[in-house]
DNA sequence: TCAAAAGTGTTGTTCTTACACCCATGA
DNA sequence: TCATGGGTGTAAGAACAACACTTTTGA
């Protein structure tokens, strides 16, 4: 690829860079969002106590600074475009995303971090033009969060409760700041789509994990319960989903049963074929 | 969805917004980039010159100003955050990259605009930290460019030759300004995935087409033959896919044959089963 | 010993694929 | 009338879904 090459013309363009005003620009910020996606043991649906397969929750925050203080939103911030006195420059689009993120939680060794779409409608920030660069980060099981600067409180919000449309009530929305909801249900779709044909699911896992436990995230975020043994059968004949570590878990289930497999992540980033969720 | 509503503090917070100073933040630039794809007839691959059967097309610019000037680049500029004398504000990104977009070619009346990503790797751009959101814009055939402001010239230049991996011989690559090769190859591969589970086909054709053109559609654009009589069935078995408008195609083939039938692009967005390309 | 969970067998159904064949049209 | 492309029939094979069943573990 061509990346930023030595432009043919040099005199010229030298000429041309060293008159250049970067302020002359009407003025415009680019900030990055996360969507921190991962699975939870307990959620707020308990409903008889037997069985807590792990809920999907989201990272929010409380804005405690202008604009919409007190208001629940996502973690984000102003994107360092060159080096400043707040630090250097966020090398690339990704670093700054892991950078607002750390802020909030603390980061695991493993994890998924994809783009997701910039969101840039006039009006969607009072202050000026801002465009939010949405990112979308799967983990697994991540302690609670720490408050940190311009921000009162952090916290893990199951996905129910927000409106996604998965079957729950509707219930009391919070409000979120900005168009921070809709950017949250594009997440959601995004991972719930991508779990058909990718190996994402993987990302909400430890290292070694069980098919059971793959399962369980693909029951949760899909918020459907699959056939067990043919799910099974399906993840094994799929190449490059899985693949066998040779161990066991060390314990069977909570009330008695054989001891699972333990596989890792295989190398394919795409299936063939897909785990379609269409047939109901 | 909580859009820019209210914020719950109004007295502290419509204080702190009129002393706000939008010029504190370091210069960013945010750009539109436009991917148009389209499929034409005869492309530079007229094998024996017996079936044209229409090729995948990108439409790109030479560059009229530095920087990079001379050198081949995607259709983009400058968002206009704000109102100022180059015109009104773009009230959100598609409306951006339909306005750069205008001015180099005649914009269809039906037309596909996506979102791609936004790329904003420092160092990208020689002047100033630039982020340029990139769209994918698909439409059926488009009539030439003319040139615009800041353009010497504009065309449509076929996918082979920029070294996309389709298979053919990834000859001379043409020099692609910025990061616009690796944009371009995004497009072409997001290009190639939508058209497995999504109807993204119909959006390179007119509004009545015939299935094997439909057919000719994928075998452009994943650079691979299908069987046409079942693809033919899986078309009409897909729900939503297309629909019949009860009307014939004006003429047989060129060298004989029955005259196809005339669909047109049915409601649906996401294609259950789709239409994998997995098994060669 | 019993219930729970992991994992395998099996069978009927659906989907896919390849090939054959008829239909309609232009040269 | 003959070659070409549109469209349907059909049958073998692969994939899928549902259910039964064995194995292993915790209580």
């Amino acid at each position: 690829m061509t990346d930023a090459r030595t432009p043919p013309h040099d005199g010229p363009e030298s000429r041309f860079l060293s008159g250049y005003d970067p302020h002359a620009f009407a003025p415009a910020a680019v900030t990055v969002d996360v969507v921190a996606l991962t699975i939870r043991p307990e959620g707020d649906a308990g409903e008889d106590g037997a069985r807590r397969a792990g809920t999907p929750h989201v990272l929010l925050t409380r804005r405690a600074a202008h604009p919409q203080r007190g208001w629940w939103a996502l973690p984000g911030g102003f994107v360092r475009a060159e080096d400043g006195p707040d630090g250097p420059a966020d090398p690339d689009l990704p670093d700054a995303a892991l950078r607002v993120l750390s802020e909030k939680t603390r980061l695991p060794t493993e994890l998924h971090l994809e783009q997701l779409g910039t969101y840039g409608a006039r009006g969607r920030d009072p202050r000026m033009r801002v465009f939010s660069v949405a990112h979308m980060l799967l983990a697994p099981d991540l302690p609670d969060p720490h408050s940190g600067r311009d921000t009162e409180e952090a916290a893990w919000v199951p996905w129910s409760g927000l409106g996604l449309g998965l079957g729950e009530d509707t219930r009391a929305d919070r409000d979120l700041a900005f168009d921070h909801g809709r950017i949250i249900a594009d997440a959601v779709e995004r991972a719930r789509s991508k779990l058909e044909y990718t190996a994402l699911a993987t990302a909400f896992l430890p290292s070694a994990f069980t098919i059971t436990a793959l399962r369980e995230v693909y029951q949760a975020v899909w918020g459907r319960t699959l056939h067990a043994a043919n799910f099974h059968r399906k993840i094994l004949a799929t190449p490059g989903f899985v693949e066998d570590t040779g161990e066991l878990a060390e314990h069977g289930g909570p009330g008695g049963g054989r001891r699972a497999r333990l596989y890792r992540a295989g190398g394919a980033a795409l299936l063939h074929p897909p785990l379609l969720r269409s047939t109901q």
